[in-house]
RNA sequence: GGUCCCGUAGUUCAAUGGAUAGAAUAGAAGUUUCCUAAACUUUAGAUACAAGUUCGAUUCUUGUCGGGACUACCA
């Protein structure tokens, strides 16, 4: 055992593997440009990114991206009553972040919309009438139909709301540390997948009916049937998912798309590879869709019409904040400037966030009480940051680098603690290969959280630097240089930096 | 109605069919002349209910009760 360490210990890659050269597509952000990011987007973002990290990590070449719904009705809406109500705001004249001064209005939309229905209502129309006679719903509906003639005034002002939202989203995941190689418009691929349905019409795996819409019938497969084309040949949202999905495996020579979406799309994205099997494309057993459960609150769903989501930047800066909280009552980093105090408000705030949303198993729900802040004790990013911090101090005070003081492995006597760490630090490896297997970063998380217990357990009854001998000296910094290292690899794939101090 | 998912300490989460069901937090009690107490140690507390398969079930099957998602010519 002590061997394994004294060959391992400096082995910043120690776990990762360079062995399966797959070619993979990990699509994991899909916001829409009519509102900001939220709670749900985060563990979307956090999840899917530290998958391809974990992927990297296997030995895989990875290519992440993104999928911006810039385009439809909802869009419209907000540019509505932008046009409306806005009196020709900006974020620059307003000092508000772009995705946010887009989403008021959004909001604002709803607002209106709802009040003219009532008194719709009131003056003795039906309800349901009402919702579609509405004068702000009729003059969207115009716009949507402007916008796809291409009419130049609605396409200058969709042009300049969505890049004000790309700027906020742009920050946001800087931010959090989120990056894409490659971005996909829908606006650029609604159009796709309608020579696919006319191929599939050929083909009789697609039908249609009498008013002219297209159907396949998916209900030998347990499915029902499932419009691929309207009435009038326009796409339907499957429609431009079949072609995207073959866009992507023909021009990037994927081996494996794994697109990361909410488990609510379970449906949708069964029946997307259903079609594309009966398309014939031998891809289709490759589409993998990495579900996960929403993220519910206390007090029930997050709707964003009735305000109740959990905004992404809101929830990052209180976050950042409980982090300067903490750090200040502790004032062990007084000494520090304040580019590095910001520094490490980001890390602390950042890390307990993703560490909370990617300590559980992807595939089931979580329910977030936004009464309570998220913890900085225990299961958390900060725990196992502490823990780093620790041994990072430990190495500046003791004189020499580990490496240069010499011991022979088979000298010495592990105590159980010690014994205990180097099975579990050997361990790193195979967690490595889970993760990647399940697609599932709490396995790390877990791991890795366990490891900085033990190290703390073990640090609470051994002392490093004045240890019993120069021998166990050396041995003990050595198992603190690797459990940091691992510490650090491991937290790097959940996308969580590890501060030197704290 | 149909299809699918989920019910584990007060709370939030763990447990390829295997030993005494693990953690964290909140509760109780301790630990700092000694490498960072954002830590450590001790303590109490849970498998919704009922049958079945099995040597053995939190895990598999069926039923009951409870929660959720999907079932749009929305995306």
């Amino acid at each position: 055992l002590a061997s394994f360490l004294q060959n391992n210990f400096e082995d910043e890659n120690f776990g990762k593997k360079s062995l399966n050269h797959q070619r993979v597509m990990v699509e994991y952000s899909s916001p829409n440009t009519n509102k900001p990011l939220h709670l749900g987007h985060l563990r979307n973002n956090f999840l899917g990114w530290s998958v391809a990290e974990i992927l990297k990590a296997n030995g895989n070449d990875v290519i992440k991206t993104s999928i911006v719904n810039d385009r439809g009705i909802h869009i419209c809406k907000s540019m509505i009553a932008w046009q409306m109500f806005a009196n020709g705001a900006t974020p620059q004249s307003t000092h508000e972040k772009g995705d946010h001064l887009v989403g008021d209005y959004y909001v604002k939309f709803n607002d209106e919309y709802k009040k003219e229905v009532s008194e719709l209502v009131q003056s003795g129309m039906a309800k349901e009438e009402a919702d579609k006679e509405a004068p702000i719903m009729k003059k969207t509906q115009k716009m949507l139909l402007y916008w796809e003639q291409g009419k130049p005034e609605v396409r200058e002002l969709w042009n300049m709301m969505n890049s004000w939202v790309y700027k906020g989203f742009d920050e946001t995941y800087k931010r959090i540390g989120s990056d894409f190689d490659h971005t996909f418009y829908e606006s650029n691929t609604y159009l796709l997948g309608k020579d696919f349905v006319q191929e599939g019409l050929q083909k009789n795996i697609l039908f249609k009916k009498e008013d002219g819409s297209v159907w396949i019938d998916l209900t030998g497969e347990g499915l029902d049937e499932k419009l691929v084309l309207r009435g009038d040949g326009t796409s339907v949202y499957i429609t431009q998912d079949i072609g995207l999905a073959i866009q992507k495996f023909e021009e990037y020579h994927l081996d494996k798309s794994i697109y990361v979406i909410g488990d609510e799309q379970l449906y949708h994205m069964k029946v997307l590879k259903e079609i594309i099997r009966k398309l014939g494309m031998n891809f289709a057993d490759n589409i993998y869709h990495l579900s996960y459960g929403m993220v519910e609150l206390t007090t029930g769903k997050m709707k964003s019409r009735e305000g109740t989501v959990v905004d992404a930047d809101d929830l990052i800066d209180e976050m950042v904040a409980t982090a300067e909280k903490h750090t200040e009552e502790l004032g062990k980093v007084k000494d520090f400037t304040k580019k590095e105090l910001h520094e490490l408000y980001e890390t602390l705030g950042l890390g307990a966030m993703k560490f909370y949303l990617l300590r559980v198993d992807p595939k089931k729900r979580m329910i977030f009480n936004p009464e309570e802040s998220i913890d900085f004790h225990g299961f958390t990013g900060p725990f196992v940051q502490y823990t780093y911090a620790r041994i990072q101090s430990i190495l500046r005070k003791v004189e020499g680098q580990p490496s240069a003081i010499s011991y022979q492995p088979s000298a010495i006597h592990l105590l159980p603690l010690e014994r205990q760490l180097i099975i579990f630090l050997e361990k790193y490896s195979i967690i490595i290969t889970e993760a990647a297997n399940e697609m599932n970063p709490s396995i790390i998380a877990n791991y890795v959280f366990n490891l900085a217990k033990l190290y703390n357990s073990f640090y609470a009854e051994h002392s490093v630097a004045n240890a019993e001998t120069n021998e166990k000296k050396s041995f003990r910094l050595q198992l603190s240089v690797m459990t940091a290292n691992i510490i650090r690899s491991g937290l790097q794939l959940l996308g969580i930096r590890v501060p030197e101090r704290m």
